[in-house]
DNA sequence: GCTAAAAAATGAACTAGCTTAAGAAATAAA
DNA sequence: TTTATTTCTTAAGCTAGTTCATTTTTTAGC
């Protein structure tokens, strides 16, 4: 498939719209290949874009004072990908966003989402089901980091992404569980030896 | 300021609409007087409404294996509170929403928006920008739990919310910040000889 | 103002998860 | 195929934060 037959049908299933319509949303997008760990978005450089993801998977992560690197969000196929403070606010990014292994995107600028969004309130719709989607998905994942321990953490998403687990680099993993590399390969490998 | 003045007053900030669309979307609203400690959701049962506080403050918090509460989300004036994962998707909520103090808030039903946001396109974008601010707001939440120390997160939650610190009990900071009441307490006093 | 209940403080013992360091394994590059 | 780079593993010592038990303070109801 296209990639812009990709993200049309993906509009379809959001909501209803004519030929002449999902043509003109998929025009608003620009197909890009990224090679791993090639950088989309950079801290200080304001977001211009948000990316759809087509083929492969991305991740955006922001470096802390230790130089720790700290996996805020990842994105795979029919996901979307971008720092949304910097993106929907039009300021300078904290987040890099980079592509984790080769991938196929598409990109959508600020000004043309605008232009969209005021040509036609079904697009306006369709921005607002995913960014309630969004919403919902991290209050899932706010709940998961308050409530479990790194051995539940894990547990979880390794049952809820398996493409994920054997596909991406453990450290990604770890720093999106909010735990060392260190302590999740003791996980994988059962040498957790605990009385509970 | 009345209830319903004080949400019109909050949809104009958002988008430009006249003074007969106001009052439509003014209409949708039910204000509502809650006692400390009342709970407008609860666990099983679907959400059916999104609340806007007008006066006071709420917060969503879930209670886990251990039995302790967890405190999702924080709000006050001119913020909006529910279960999203319940709400947007209509099923069985897993998170309480409860008035932290006496509150008056105005209570939005599922069906009213749906008829709001079908009714004009202006509504469909209000919500639309409410989620994505939301959003932004969350991943700002998800950087500080990930990348900062306890110690840290309440410095900088003192700093942002003032307001909160001294108006609301102490065990419900604890547990949005994700540390223990008792260590709370501590760092409050001043009682950590750290080296660093 | 008195009493009961809820919230906050305190300190000691404990532990989940981190840090550091060094080596092994896998992947990529040349 | 060799070398270089990146990723993963293992283990020991450490610390940020928890748990538990008790006391003190604050809040709320009557």
């Amino acid at each position: 498939m296209l990639p812009t037959e990709k993200i049309i049908h993906f509009l379809q299933q959001k909501v209803e719209v004519t030929t002449e319509e999902a043509a003109v949303f998929g025009e608003a997008f620009q197909a890009k290949i990224l090679r791993k760990k090639q950088l989309v978005i950079q801290p200080t450089f304001t977001a211009k874009y948000r990316y759809y993801v087509v083929k492969g998977a991305l991740r955006s992560f922001i470096i802390d004072q230790k130089g720790e690197e700290n996996t805020i969000a990842l994105a795979i196929e029919d996901w979307w990908i971008t720092d949304y403070n910097s993106y929907i606010y039009q300021q300078p990014a904290t987040l890099f966003v980079e592509a984790i292994s080769n991938s196929t995107v598409l990109q959508l600028s600020y000004e043309n989402e605008q232009k969209l969004k005021a040509a036609n309130p079904k697009f306006e719709t369709f921005f607002r089901i995913i960014a309630e989607r969004g919403l919902a998905s991290q209050q899932r994942r706010l709940i998961a980091n308050l409530t479990q321990s790194a051995e539940e953490r894990y547990e979880n998403f390794a049952k809820l992404y398996p493409q994920f687990v054997n596909e991406i680099p453990q450290y990604i993993i770890a720093s999106y569980l909010g735990m060392s590399t260190e302590f999740l390969s003791k996980i994988r490998n059962h040498k957790l030896n605990r009385k509970s």
